[in-house]
RNA sequence: GGAGAGGUCGCAUAGUUGGUCUAGUGCGCUCGCUUGGAAAGCGGGUAUCGUCGUGAGAUGAUCACGGGUUCGAAUCCCGUCCUCUCCGCCA
């Protein structure tokens, strides 16, 4: 959530911040609220202070006219109280539902079809056959199983077998190798979280809550990354400022209801329901994300050129920017079968929106400051795979096996299975 | 799933026949005295969030969280969450 004292200086600014997210919020009625919220709280503190100096006052048995008067004190402030406990729940509600501010760099568009790409990496490869896509390919390498999957748990679901699932671990080994050496920390996450918890995150706002499985009977999400975990990891905490940055790799099932999606990328394993993902979330100081944004970019654009497969960084516009992000980068790598550049990764950093949100601080000299909290993906299980294949197929439906990932699977070539 | 115990100011604890708890004590941390320097000792300090105020400051809330009883709640009542012990089940 964003700092009301912020947005009492400055409305404006988060004002228009919204509509370049196409996020609707009225702004003058959350001021409005905010100042009958003082004003309630202010009456209040007053009654509280009458109601302290009479018990005060009163020595073993109060007298009767101490009785009275508290008794009036009693039922004036439990009116005010109400009202108060009201507002201020009111005010909470809504400014939860102010969207974090973007970055000055953010350009301002109205969707996705107003990304920048801010550059291109590797030639895309040019074929002397037709190349086919990632299902053709891995249907008939006994790699990817839709049609089971479809039968047992519906659409958008599938089964990663045999090469399919050493090349995930693969990805998995790669990522964490990589990213051990730069320092991270490893961590496996719960993958149920409670529903305050996401509140907190900023993911339930916008109604992107559509897109998350929910267990009614135990009043949990389950996550659509790890991030939604490992952040929460600090909350109610503060760290030394000395402990920045704190970096942590972890690995879990992910999980999306991908509501109106029906009608897209509905071939394959592009969007499913549920798939693995190496992710990287960092917590830096005040006034470091932008440089820790960048770093971790350049360890995503790294896990595309350790694979040699030609990508692009796209710079996300703010409206297709989520609600909690302050600014995000996706990396779309090359699809042959598509003949265009689709995400594959992506990272975002949420400033202090997700700490204030869960009370996450760092203490600097004398003065407390909120975590600064970024996130990204090093390889998601699906989507890397589909490029590999699709990238590296050859002729005969084979798949030659990047050279980084040979060693991790004992052997440089996928072939049909007899 | 069944039975029981419990959640107090960084940590450990005291406090449950309601008022002197603006929460005691120990440890830790910190400042000072002492010392050639240090240790020990002695003395002081040591939470967070908010409201009003230019400021010094005043004031409110917080004893897991939320409600209730009462003139008054850490203390009594109800609900929720969490932890621990025992039993059952189990990868």
């Amino acid at each position: 959530m964003i700092d009301i004292k912020l947005l009492r200086e400055n409305p404006e600014y988060f004002e228009k911040s919204a509509k370049a997210k196409n996020v609707d919020v009225n702004i003058p009625h959350i001021l409005e609220i905010d100042a009958e919220f003082r004003k309630l709280s202010q009456e209040v503190q007053v009654l509280r202070e009458e109601r302290n100096m009479l018990v005060g006052a009163i020595n073993g048995k109060p007298t009767e006219d101490q009785i009275q008067k508290g008794k009036e004190i009693k039922e004036r402030l439990e009116k005010e109280e109400h009202a108060l406990t009201a507002v201020g729940e009111e005010l909470r509600r809504e400014v939860k539902k102010i969207p974090n501010p973007i970055k000055s760099d953010v350009k301002v568009g109205k969707d996705e079809s107003e990304n920048e790409v801010l550059k291109t990496v590797g030639e895309p490869r040019k074929f002397d056959f037709t190349p086919k896509d990632h299902l053709v390919l891995g249907e008939a390498l006994d790699m990817i199983d839709v049609v089971s999957a479809a039968d047992i748990s519906g659409a958008r679901f599938s089964y990663l077998k045999n090469d399919g699932v050493l090349l995930e671990f693969a990805l998995k080994q790669l990522a964490f190798d990589v990213l051990l050496q730069e320092g991270f920390t490893p961590i496996l996450p719960p993958v149920l979280i409670r529903k305050e918890i996401m509140e907190d995150l900023g993911y339930t706002a916008m109604g992107e809550d559509e897109n998350i499985y929910e267990l009614t009977k135990d009043d949990m999400y389950l996550v659509g990354t790890s991030e939604q975990s490992i952040v929460p990891l600090f909350k109610n905490k503060t760290l030394q400022k000395s402990e920045l940055p704190k970096r942590y790799v972890g690995f879990s099932t992910c999980f999306r209801r991908e509501a109106g999606t029906y009608g897209k990328d509905a071939k394959g394993i592009f969007r499913v329901h549920q798939f693995d993902k190496v992710e990287m979330v960092s917590f830096v100081e005040e006034g470091k994300d932008d440089e820790e944004h960048e770093y971790l970019l350049s360890l995503e654009e790294k896990f595309f050129q350790l694979l040699e497969i030609p990508y692009q960084v796209v710079r996300i516009c703010s409206g297709d920017l989520g609600f909690n992000a302050a600014r995000k980068y996706d990396i779309e790598s090359w699809i042959p079968s598509q003949n265009t550049y689709r995400e594959v990764t992506s990272t975002s950093t949420v400033t202090d929106f997700q700490s204030r949100a869960l009370n996450m601080k760092y203490i600097d000299g004398e003065e407390k400051k909120y975590l600064h909290v970024l996130n990204g993906t090093a390889y998601s299980m699906n989507r890397p795979i589909i490029a590999i294949l699709e990238n590296y197929q050859q002729e005969d439906g084979s798949i030659k096996i990047p050279q980084v990932l040979q060693k991790y699977m004992g052997k440089d070539v996928i072939k049909p299975q007899k």
